[in-house]
RNA sequence: GUGAGCGUAGCUCAGCUGGUAGAGCAUCGGUCUGUGGAACCGAGGGUCGUGGGUUCAAAUCCCAUCGCUCACCCCA
């Protein structure tokens, strides 16, 4: 076996593929009666895009992106012209540095200390590739405008694509179009994480975003009560509604129905105040911390609510939630949508432990987590991140998305119908009639016939070399063909074909004209 | 990046404390040259993940390495 699948990506095969054509057509007709349009996107973009949306300092842009440079980029590895044009670079950053015109920052300098390693290095083929990406990003993320659009060259696979959509709805200029711009899409990201259950390198998403000039509780109530249609219509068990009752639970808890969880993490205005008071309480604490949330109360304090070690729950409980600390203006709209999916009989949890991993998230925050998962149980997760476009160069904004996991939507539903003891043997392709022919007159007749059914819809399949006739049928069986039409010399110099249905072994005999009516007919 | 478990036929797996590979399913052929599902007979398919070591002898023991899986980190 010389060739496999890398690490963590997959093929999806007829058996499967079924399933997904079916969630992801669910999606189109839902999403449709929403008033929302496909948007198709490219499956890169600019690096920097990612690293201005999600955050540069997110694990995702700083190492789970899969990024490369294009032709009329900078070269793989630098000539001695380029380093020359480096080495002018960094001369300019360093002072732009040391005066405190680019913000200081431990990353950056981690990055212009590795590019002046590097320079001192020469052209060694031995530095390799990783440390010119290093240079790559860090003169792409901290310089002047003049320097980046010498790097704007470098790319990367969308690890996401909330990103791509406000780029586009920029880049288009949609801000002009009437009402909300309603967009949904599918298909597949790239994150370079370790794999495990329900997590893949490459990995499908089908996603909405409602962008706009309003952050009405409505939207936001509404997007919800699409996605829990869709889910349902998908086929997902469905939570029973328990209202407003706070959950408490870690996103990763695991439950045996489909759950909605909510929350809000506040503002610009109120989040930070928050955060502060939250690293307070946990610097009150760090002792009774396990190593990963310890350095989490420097990195991101919210993480550490996340945390699903038993030793650190009765910490955590104590801790200050920001449902109680949130500004007028995010309590007021975080209680208006509350009430909006009450209106709308949408089940939720509230759960003030779910914080949102990527940088552009504000107020409403909302995932799912469905049974027949492993650890990676959220099948669903999405927010308002009002300011978003305006960060990446657009008008101001507000805006409200989601991203499902699809794999793991239809690993639950595999899952589910594997209990239900429904999912024994794999669907085998359609197939209506398997045309057994014998002798070299039938062959053509064969090929007629079967363009003939095929024009009909019917799918057909003719074998391409003469076999013996009880092969032939046996074929016919295996394949699961709901019928076998039979054309031998017999049925040649009559004029009329037999057509056996397979499943109870009833044949009638058939000429060309009755056939499709005779397929139609007993096909229910 | 960290930890644990696992790598034998297309698939699921057996192979006990070393004696140089097996079953079931699947595939193909035959019994069966105009009627499928069954039965019976037969065939193909494996450098036992790879490399090294111990040994007269390694799928089996030891080391290394690669791959897969699950979990951590992070996150959909």
């Amino acid at each position: 076996m010389k060739f496999q699948a890398i690490k963590g990506v997959r093929d999806i095969l007829p058996a499967e593929s079924a399933l997904w054509n079916r969630v992801e057509q669910t999606a189109r007709e839902v999403f449709a009666t929403y008033g929302y349009g496909e948007i198709r996107l490219p499956i890169f973009e600019q690096t920097d895009l990612f690293a201005r949306s999600v955050g540069e300092e997110s694990d995702i842009v700083s190492k789970e992106m899969y990024s490369f440079k294009t032709e009329d980029g900078l070269p793989e590895r630098p000539s001695i012209q380029d380093l020359a044009g480096f080495t002018d670079w960094v001369k300019k950053v360093d002072i732009a540095y040391e005066r405190g015109e680019i913000q200081k920052d431990e990353y950056f300098e981690k990055q212009l200390s590795e590019i002046k390693y590097f320079l001192q290095q020469g052209p060694d083929p031995g530095l390799g590739w990783e440390v010119y990406r290093r240079v790559m990003n860090g003169l792409a993320f901290g310089l002047d405008d003049t320097v980046r659009s010498q790097t704007a060259k470098l790319l990367s696979l969308r690890p996401e694509a909330t990103a791509s959509v406000c780029r586009a709805y920029i880049e288009h200029g949609m801000h002009t179009l009437p009402g909300n711009v309603k967009l949904y899409y599918i298909g597949p990201m790239f994150r370079r994480e370790r794999p495990q259950k329900g997590r893949y390198r490459q990995f499908y998403q089908i996603g909405a975003e409602v962008l706009g000039q309003s952050d009405a509780p409505a939207i936001d109530a509404e997007v919800i009560e699409m996605l829990m249609a869709f889910f349902e219509r998908a086929g997902l068990r469905s939570a029973a509604l328990q209202g407003g009752k706070d959950a408490g639970l870690k996103p990763g808890a695991t439950t045996d129905e489909t759950t909605l969880y909510i929350n809000s993490i506040g503002c610009k205005e109120c989040r930070p105040k928050y955060v502060e008071k939250l690293r307070a309480a946990l610097v009150e604490h760090i002792n009774e911390l396990k190593a990963d949330s310890q350095r989490r109360v420097e990195t991101n304090p919210l993480r550490v609510l996340d945390s699903k070690l038993p030793e650190e729950q009765a910490v955590i409980e104590k801790l200050p939630r920001i449902t109680e600390h949130l500004c007028d203006a995010c309590r007021e709209h975080y209680g208006e949508v509350k009430k909006q999916l009450e209106l709308r009989g949408v089940a939720y949890q509230e759960n003030w432990r779910l914080v949102r991993g990527l940088d552009y998230y504000m107020r409403t925050t909302f995932e799912i987590t469905a049974p027949g998962l492993g650890a990676q149980n959220a099948v669903c997760g999405g927010g308002r991140y009002d300011g978003l476009v305006e960060l990446l160069g657009g008008p101001a904004t507000k805006g409200i998305g989601f991203a499902i996991g699809t794999d793991r939507l239809i690993l639950s539903l595999q899952e589910a119908a594997k209990q239900q003891g429904a999912g024994g043997t794999p669907a085998l392709q359609e197939l209506d009639v398997f045309i057994a022919w014998m002798g070299a007159v039938a062959q053509p007749e064969a090929v007629k016939i079967a363009r003939t059914l095929r024009e009909a819809g019917f799918s057909v399949e003719v074998p391409a070399e003469e076999m013996k006739f009880k092969k032939s049928i046996g074929l016919a069986d295996k394949l699961g063909a709901r019928f076998a039409l039979i054309i031998g010399e017999n049925e040649i110099a009559e004029g009329k074909y037999a057509l056996k249905r397979l499943s109870d072994g009833v044949q009638e005999k058939v000429s060309a004209d009755e056939l499709i009516a005779a397929v139609r007919r007993s096909n229910e």
